[in-house]
DNA sequence: TCTTTTCCTGACCGTATGGTCAGATGTGAA
DNA sequence: TTCACATCTGACCATACGGTCAGGAAAAGA
């Protein structure tokens, strides 16, 4: 008595409308803020009475939380590629792909989550001491065994991962000052795919791992 | 006629108490963001009476604007010893170490910074365009002279002036974020000397200059 | 001293915001 | 058709915010 496929039209109805929202907060928090951000703003980017969104999200924070959240999500599946690699090259510069590729895709994402974090974390602070730290550990420690295997020079692993993300996530949080330094246009194709070697190459070199 | 000393009273209270509101809207503005700051917690932060705000600065933006360009100018500072540096070693590195002592010392301010540009730089677009383009497209003919007479691997100057910014600024951006990950307390000295030297050892052996 | 200018501030105002709610509308099951 | 429940929304409310202003206190000059 509940199998998928019979009560469906309401549950679509209520995830697309939850997804609508989503994308339209994302957007919303990105450019304004969470303070700066109001409902209002919302709800019109995603063509819906404002009263209509609280009744998806209680209360703005909540909206703001999950935004926060799938974002979180998508970082932590970046990852999955480093694990499986052999060794720094493939694993590292597996690593540096997949978040310059996110960079591109969720730019706003990566603003939410630099502005929340920035501010002290007040809404996700948890996630930081859990599975953010926990994260954190494990491939501090992947990066420790090659370093310990000789597959690279000794390197501080938690510097390592800082850089990782600053130089990463710098050109989605960062995109409107690349954006006027590249003389007003947005990144092409082809200057994304080199800001993806110029990362690799410097930052493989600098580990000692080419 | 106007020799400093003698009509200096008026002049000090001024300048002390724009010190106090710039100090505290700084504190401010970085934690909350341009949105979720109100003149009130300034005003109290500060220890003065919210009038008394807006008799130095007629609005909230104009506050804003001065701490935003505030920050820029130490900013512009940090890279003067980069232009007398012999080479990239000297240069570059003495740059990174400017920059991460303001990291350190004035993590609000970039803090401030980050969240504007983060927000398409509403308030300071001019000085994107006018002074930070002249001012990157100077230090990107010095370090491309550098790769020109053999000091250095060829390297794209604008991503490693991006590299530059990301990994330096992510020490005050995220410092929060460090701070959990380092077992909730603070970098010490010691820690600070050690991701200075992280970063520059990567980024130099990176770009080929070690 | 008197006058002028700067500095200061409590009280106030219009507006915009997050959130509420009663009731309308739609949907699914019996 | 009937009923139960999910979805939707215009109108409303209390609050908080940026900003104003009249007038007082203090300092500088004459």
């Amino acid at each position: 008595m509940a199998e998928p496929g019979r009560p469906l039209k309401r549950m679509e109805i209520r995830q697309q409308n939850e997804a609508l929202i989503l994308r339209a907060a994302e957007k919303v928090f990105a450019e304004a803020g969470f303070g700066g951000a109001t409902m209002q703003l919302i709800a019109d980017l995603a063509g819906l009475p404002k009263a209509n969104l609280h009744y998806y999200f209680a209360t703005k924070e909540d909206l703001y939380r999950r935004v926060v959240q799938d974002i979180f999500e998508i970082w932590l599946h970046a990852a999955e590629a480093m694990d499986a690699a052999p060794g720094p090259v493939d694993g590292i510069g597996a690593y540096i792909d997949a978040k310059m590729d996110i960079s591109r895709r969720h730019p706003d994402g990566s603003k939410v989550w630099a502005s929340e974090v920035m501010h002290g974390a007040p809404v996700i602070q948890d996630y930081l001491e859990t599975t953010l730290r926990d994260w954190t550990t494990g491939r501090a420690a992947l990066i420790q065994r090659w370093v310990d295997e000789g597959k690279m020079e000794p390197v501080d692993p938690a510097h390592l991962l800082y850089m990782l993300w600053a130089t990463t996530q710098h050109y989605a949080d960062f995109g409107h000052q690349i954006e006027v330094l590249n003389g007003g246009t947005p990144l092409t194709d082809a200057q994304w795919q080199a800001a993806k070697v110029s990362v690799k190459t410097i930052i493989l070199r600098g580990i000692g791992a080419l």
